[in-house]
DNA sequence: CCAATGACTAATC
DNA sequence: CGATTAGCCATTG
């Protein structure tokens, strides 16, 4: 199903907590091809694993929703993510800065940290 | 392999 | 802040 560069997307997203979002830059710099944000939306678009997949945390840089193929598109996006704690104003996120989840915010505990 | 496309991004006007 | 342009990359015909 798919490419391997389509899995990873799916995969990573797979990996955004409840309640929270990421962007498809954020995405591609975790796949090691930052400036893949293209494909990235590509590979998300053609997400198979539609619920399976919570493709609809993934929104813009900006905070703006995006785009969405499932449901009644954007629509259907904004519900969801409401749903889960995400609230959405004029099409953007409310609250973006803290909503984002970055990927290698694994905390390492430092062995000597400090 | 070349050309076109797309759930994007950053910069410019 | 909205509209446009150029850049970028994987996928598809």
């Amino acid at each position: 199903m798919g490419t391997e560069f389509q899995r990873r997307v799916w995969e990573a997203i797979g990996l955004i907590p409840r309640g929270r979002v990421t962007t498809y830059g954020e995405i591609a710099r975790f796949l090691g091809r930052p400036r893949a944000v293209r494909a990235v939306g590509t590979a998300v678009g053609k997400n198979p694993y539609a619920p399976k997949v919570p493709c609809h945390r993934v929104v813009r840089s900006d905070g703006s929703i995006g785009n969405y193929s499932g449901g009644e598109g954007t629509t259907t996006k904004i519900a969801m993510l409401k749903e889960e704690g995400v609230e959405v104003s004029k099409g953007r996120i409310v609250d973006f800065a803290r909503k984002l989840y970055r990927f290698g915010n694994q905390q390492v505990t430092s062995p000597s940290g400090n």
